[in-house]
DNA sequence: GACCAGATTGTCT
DNA sequence: GACAATCTGGTCA
């Protein structure tokens, strides 16, 4: 019954997308194994508006994929040793996207935990960071377009539950948003 | 449990 | 040359 996000999707208003992304599956085969985990706790980068988005000071290198078609993933590498995950929404010359904060591992948990180094289920996808290095997502996988595997997302017919909007966290400007969309109660989301 | 500093490098000024 | 959409491990309680 599960079913591939189509660009469709991702080509809504960036705040809608992130809340619908909750109880999405993120899905990615690579050659040591599928991974696969329930997207539990987003945050929406809402372009030019934003003074907290990469693309709000213009098209460099590195923002291009955000300038991009909906339903791409826009891979950043940050504070020298962290990549972050996040899906570009709209139409192509709107520069937004959404963050993918955390995930519930679904399958493929041994060979997160074996990435990760951590035993517990809760530590494995509970963080921007941390879920990159338990899906094994990094700069190759930059520009990638997720209607397509091996990297992907589906709906699974999971019903989300509970939604609460939050500010965002771990930024220093435009923190008085609430922007950042989390299943309410849920373990593996990355704050409390 | 809460708080704090260190790691480490791509990107932009 | 400064800083960043973070995580971890240490200290002190």
């Amino acid at each position: 019954m599960a079913r591939i996000l189509t660009r469709k999707f991702y080509r809504r208003p960036t705040l809608e997308v992130a809340r619908l992304l909750l109880g999405k599956v993120l899905v990615h085969e690579s050659p040591e194994g599928t991974t696969a985990g329930m997207i539990v706790e987003t945050e929406g980068y809402l372009g030019p508006e934003d003074a907290a988005c990469h693309s709000a000071r213009g098209c460099t290198a590195r923002t291009e994929v955000m300038f991009g078609p909906a339903g791409h993933a826009y891979v950043y590498f940050t504070y020298g040793m962290h990549y972050c995950f996040n899906v570009v929404t709209r139409e192509k010359g709107i520069a937004e996207a959404v963050l993918v904060r955390a995930l519930e591992p679904l399958e493929g948990a041994d060979l997160m935990r074996k990435r990760r180094g951590k035993q517990h289920l809760a530590d494995l996808a509970s963080g921007p960071a941390k879920l990159c290095v338990a899906m094994g997502i990094g700069r190759a996988e930059n520009g990638h377009d997720l209607c397509s595997r091996p990297l992907y997302i589906e709906d699974r017919g999971i019903e989300p539950g509970e939604v609460v909007w939050r500010p965002r966290i771990g930024i220093r400007v435009a923190t008085e948003h609430l922007w950042r969309a989390c299943i309410a109660g849920n373990p593996h989301v990355s704050k409390k």
